[in-house]
RNA sequence: UCCUGAGUAGCUCAGCCGGUUAGAGCAUCUGACUGUUAAUCAGAGGGUCGCUGGUUCGAGCCCAGCCUCAGGAGCCA
């Protein structure tokens, strides 16, 4: 009596007193017959029996064991793809293949329905363009879940880099006041009513009524402020969001993505670019080890997408071999001058195969051949430097007028195969009259930057920095190829839907 | 914004030279089966052929405009 008493009684209080455990912490269970408690959403229901069961913690399913047998039907019907349950049971060997523990239940609760009629996610592959047209439920796909598991290591190594290193996070402002800093079209911000705008007497719209009491858009860069912070504490480093308005409709560009930005006193151009190369190897790195299920689940879905490419644009490397590749080998380093050398004597560009020809010294590289000099000649991330003055920014410091009377900056981008520009950085400018001339040539009124010329009044010491798009290091990193898979909710033209 | 291609069932797609009632696989539903791995087998339901207009006896198919999506280019991170 006393005994079944103890039974009845651990029975009933099975689903109130045990625990729930995460999937991930079950699967490192090694005691058969321990009692658990799960919660997630179910993948797929088979033969009435297998419940695939998943709660974020880890790619892997849990095989819930349902005894359908003595279930009662209305509560089997309930177990639908989508639908969130907790199961209670024993850890128990698997019978089947494909999985080495199971949880065998003594308990199903539904949590949450899911109308298999209406969820518009089945167990089988969707293309990931249909995946963007319900971007609140795709985080629920296998490929999302991996995607963001590496989004989030990534950024968490990118705190833990410059943190290690004494770098100091800054939080620059999203909303800023200066259209000075000729990176793109900007976002207006104002809370001026806009069927009524106030006018001023020349018939232009009055700011100064605006909540700011002027103009104001969201920020396209962190890089000015960075500069006057990098001024005190000599390292800091940005990581936030960017906006910008650009008509932009590519695989590679996004109206508000995130962007981390370096900016360091006392650097010249030279340890600028070994920063950028470090930074990237140790998120690498912290990736390939943090999230080894992910990464090879991605990289099995690229290959199985690779199959239904012809030969020629198959890549040559998987996607770990190519993140490992890129660790163990120096990012080639030369100036736009040799590269446009190597591009004027390029196969492509004799046989007049690229769109736009390299003639002279001067021009701005196309992708076409960017792609080139990374993906076809040297076959791994490569550094430029030393571009033409004319097609950089003011703030980038001016090299000496060269013999042939060339006028370069010490610009440097870092062009990764498969994503073009990920790093775009330069020593800055930190000589009054240099950065003064500059302006005046490319129009960049001065007054309203007075607060940046400041720091070249006071105290001005040689300083770089670079701007990181992240994620362009996402889609590097999970090998995905649309920038919109790597953002949980992508902002471009035309969408803002969620 | 430019170039190219696409838009047909919930999803992925086929649909011939313009011709009768627009198809398949998967999903869903019903039934069977019950150690399955995107279970399997049998059956059923499911369509504003992107939208608007035009040509034609007749348009999913041809023409024009628009919308959306994809890939490439530009802008860039």
């Amino acid at each position: 009596m006393y005994n079944k008493m103890r039974i009845f009684a651990h029975l009933k209080i099975a689903h109130t007193m045990i625990k729930r455990q995460q999937i991930k912490e079950v699967f490192k269970e090694t005691a058969y017959g321990k009692e658990v408690r799960v919660m997630g959403w179910v993948k797929t229901f088979r033969n009435n029996q297998f419940i695939a069961l998943n709660d974020g913690s880890c790619m892997a399913n849990l095989q819930v064991v349902v005894d359908f047998a003595n279930t009662d039907e209305s509560l089997l019907k309930r177990i639908t793809t989508g639908a969130a349950i907790a199961a209670t049971g024993k850890i128990v060997e698997s019978l089947g293949k494909g999985q080495s523990v199971e949880v065998k239940a003594t308990e199903i609760e539904i949590l949450g329905d899911s109308d298999p009629e209406k969820y518009p996610l089945q167990p089988k592959k969707h293309s990931l363009e249909f995946l963007r047209e319900i971007a609140h439920l795709r985080f629920r796909t296998n490929t999302f879940n991996a995607v963001f598991k590496v989004r989030h290591a990534l950024a968490f190594a990118v705190h833990q880099f410059f943190n290690d290193r004494g770098f100091v996070y800054m939080h620059t402002p999203v909303i800023t006041a200066s259209d000075a800093e000729g990176a793109g079209e900007m976002f207006k911000v104002t809370t001026l009513d806009l069927n009524e705008t106030p006018r001023k007497e020349d018939g232009s719209i009055d700011f100064s009524q605006d909540f700011f009491g002027r103009a104001t858009n969201l920020t396209v860069s962190g890089q000015l402020e960075g500069e006057l912070a990098a001024m005190a504490f000599g390292q800091i480093y940005t990581f936030g969001p960017t906006f910008r308005a650009e008509n932009s409709n590519t695989t590679r560009h996004l109206a508000e993505f995130w962007m981390i930005e370096p900016e360091v006193a006392f650097f010249d151009l030279e340890d600028n670019m070994q920063l950028a190369e470090d930074m990237l190897k140790y998120v690498i790195s912290y990736a390939l080890e943090h999230c080894k299920e992910e990464l090879e689940f991605l990289n099995g879905r690229l290959l199985e997408e690779e199959k239904n490419k012809p030969q020629q644009e198959r890549s040559e490397l998987a996607l770990i071999d190519k993140l490992s590749f890129c660790l163990g080998n120096d990012f080639v380093r030369l100036t736009y001058t040799e590269a446009i050398d190597i591009l004027r004597n390029s196969k492509p560009n004799q046989k007049k195969q690229f769109k736009y020809l390299i003639e002279g010294w001067g021009a701005d590289l196309q992708s076409e051949h960017e792609r080139y000099l990374v993906e076809k000649h040297f076959k791994k991330p490569v550094i430029l430097t030393d571009y033409p003055a004319d097609i950089k920014a003011f703030y980038m410091r001016q090299n000496e007028v060269d013999s042939e009377g060339r006028r370069t900056v010490r610009a440097m981008d870092i062009l990764f195969p498969g994503i073009g520009e990920i790093v775009g950085g330069s020593q800055r400018e930190e000589r009054l009259d240099r950065l003064t001339d500059r302006m005046k040539a490319m129009h960049i009124p001065e007054e309203e930057l007075w607060w940046y010329l400041d720091t070249r009044r006071f105290g001005s010491a040689p300083h770089a920095g670079f701007g990181l798009g992240f994620e362009r290091l996402v889609l590097f990193v999970t090998g995905m190829t649309n920038i919109r898979d790597v953002i949980a909710f992508p902002r471009f033209p035309k969408s803002a839907e969620f």
